[in-house]
DNA sequence: GCTTGACTAGACCGACCGGTCAACTATACT
DNA sequence: AGTATAGTTGACCGGTCGGTCTAGTCAAGC
């Protein structure tokens, strides 16, 4: 059960790497090897397809983010709406730090991928949208609590757990087009300000 | 200064179309010229390289939205807010419609392009970047005359345009990785209500 | 010592990539 | 008619693509 070796495991990490710095074509199987340290052979023998190490790299990927960011920024220990402004402030410095550590920022792994990929091959495009989808459910539980405190009215929690996390892809993708992570900063707080309404039931 | 052909037309026109649909790496110069009825050695003969012609592409599809969506829907005959609404249901009216025709949400193409080569291609990446300048500054105008007539109440006009582009293409991306046009129905009025308070300058 | 099977090594495959080139044709001007 | 030039053609280039395959290494179980 345990692996043998972790050859498996580096080439995740070098194509996450790599991927999430280019994108999904621009890096080719023998680059994701080399940087692995990992010879042709070894690749196929753990995974089938590039298009196979892609759907393991949103795993990992994933992963990578609720531990670094997603459980460190939502930690209970404030109001829910600060946690949220908490994640925002460490989206920013990441982007800020990857931009300063190789000449641009990245944006989001998620929705790079479901950019480029999402007409393109209909697995993929699944597996990103389960990531977003379950960023979403995350969401909407810290809104539900929000409300619970009172920090809230009373909205559509589902559409602006979705409107919410809507806003902040196109505010990664908007200051990755400009390379400017302070895009973040100037307009990434303005998440907590989206409001859908609840659909009138009692009428 | 006529062209004698139309050979140059057509490959902006092949490629724009190619490239929307799949992705800039997923066409090849081959792809672009046979779908164009236009042999390889021509397409060099007018552009230099791919990238070129990218570059040429991103100013036709500004140009073909312009005039295919913006300047009707932000055509003078209502209340700019009204117009805001027709531009998002004339978005969503197109999604659905190139669903249909091709089975995919094809999301926006500088959007794409910007999220696929904006780390690759400090070229292309400045033409996207301007592509959404130019956007920018149509919402700034917009949303001034919303301020005038007193239909929104003073907002940072600057950040609250941005905001609101950044949110519509957040949602885009969100129903193109869902592949579902009605996201937009669900999410995008949503963009409406976005504010970015005015800096406080008088204390 | 022998076998087994996970893992590695790297040569190799056909297809395709972006791009080049020399030859050719059609048109326009003198 | 002659010539220049814009446009066209398709063969061709080296390189890279994702993927295959055979041979071999190595450690564990018997």
């Amino acid at each position: 059960m345990v692996p043998a070796t972790d050859t498996r495991q580096r080439l995740i990490d070098s194509a996450r790497e790599l991927i999430y710095s280019r994108s999904y074509a621009d890096v080719g199987v023998a680059a994701i090897c080399e940087h692995a340290g990992v010879r042709k052979g070894s690749f196929y023998h753990f995974f089938p397809s590039k298009q196979e190490l892609t759907l393991a790299v949103l795993d990992a990927s994933f992963l990578e983010m609720k531990q670094q960011l997603l459980d460190r920024a939502f930690a209970p220990d404030r109001p829910p709406l600060a946690r949220l402004e908490r994640f925002l402030d460490m989206t920013w410095a990441f982007q800020k730090q990857m931009k300063e550590a190789t000449g641009h920022m990245p944006g989001c792994p998620f929705g790079n991928l479901g950019a480029e990929l999402s007409t393109r091959d209909e697995t993929i495009r699944r597996k990103v949208d389960a990531v977003f989808s379950s960023l979403r459910s995350g969401m909407r539980d810290l809104l539900a609590e929000a409300v619970q405190a009172g920090d809230l009215e009373p909205v559509d929690i589902d559409a602006t757990a979705a409107a919410m996390l809507a806003y902040f892809e196109g505010v990664l993708l908007t200051a990755k087009t400009r390379n400017d992570p302070d895009v973040l900063k100037q307009l990434a707080p303005a998440m907590l300000g989206i409001r859908i309404p609840p659909q009138a039931e009692s009428a």
